[in-house]
DNA sequence: CACCAGGCAAGTA
DNA sequence: TACTTGCATGGT
């Protein structure tokens, strides 16, 4: 594999490929339902996703994981189920607004699909507990339009290699990866996932370790930082 | 024991 | 705008 990159889309593409060709197929969040998708992003909130998929269990196990039965179950109640994923009265209170937000403005995701992606972007950024990272997994995840989510692992990993500022923007790496990949729904989750899986293993702390598929990718001796550092 | 995990909102300067 | 703090469980 050729370190030499002539542009941006080349050099992201690259790293798709040796992430993809190290830790193979993800398969984040394949057929669950929209609803099971978006509690999850909610309940996954700075939490590992081994506790926020026992507090998703807990609410399957009562049969409470529909947009109405949340709504009528008692906020403390709601928390006391979902306690594994810690915060649970801010997460408890998160997916009340969601799903208030949900019936007020889409009939509990009938109308959702007929709404542009940008509006929805922003509709969801204004509910209570809904913020760029979460908004972008429900779009990506639950609805399958081609949004790329940003998150710490994939600011770290580029930045570990010199490829961006440590201190990144959340919308200016969004726009790197989606002005310079091909917008398909399909590869930006794969990515994500990829990035995610990456930063678990490798270069948690400085400096970039030589283990990690990515070690070679350094936009400091090669000049081909992604954005300014 | 300390540290971290698929963040967000609200407060302060 | 750019930082700080509260929120809280469970694994390593």
């Amino acid at each position: 594999m050729s370190l030499q990159h002539s542009s941006t889309p080349e050099l992201l593409m690259d790293i798709f490929s040796i992430l993809f060709g190290h830790f193979g197929h993800q398969g984040w969040w394949p057929g669950q339902g929209e609803t099971e998708i978006s509690v999850g992003a909610i309940l996954t909130q700075n939490t590992n996703w081994n506790n926020a998929s026992r507090a998703i269990q807990e609410l399957k196990n009562y049969c409470l994981l529909t947009p109405q039965k949340i709504r009528e179950l008692d906020e403390e109640k709601l928390a006391s189920l979902i306690q594994s994923a810690g915060y649970y009265n801010q997460k408890a209170r998160k997916l009340k607004y969601f799903m208030q937000w949900l019936k007020e403005y889409h009939d509990d995701w009938r109308l959702i699909r007929k709404e542009n992606t940008i509006g929805l972007r922003r509709e969801l950024l204004s509910v209570w507990g809904i913020g760029k990272e979460t908004a972008d997994s429900i779009l990506l995840y639950a609805l399958e339009k081609p949004v790329f989510v940003i998150d710490t692992y994939t600011r770290r990993i580029l930045s570990r290699h010199y490829l961006c500022s440590p201190k990144e923007k959340y919308d200016n790496l969004q726009t790197l990866f989606m002005e310079n990949l091909p917008q398909e729904t399909s590869l930006y989750n794969e990515y994500h996932a990829l990035l995610v899986q990456a930063g678990k293993h490798y270069c948690r702390k400085k400096p970039a370790c030589e283990k990690c598929p990515l070690w070679g990718f350094n936009g400091k001796n090669q000049g081909s930082q992604l954005s300014p550092p």
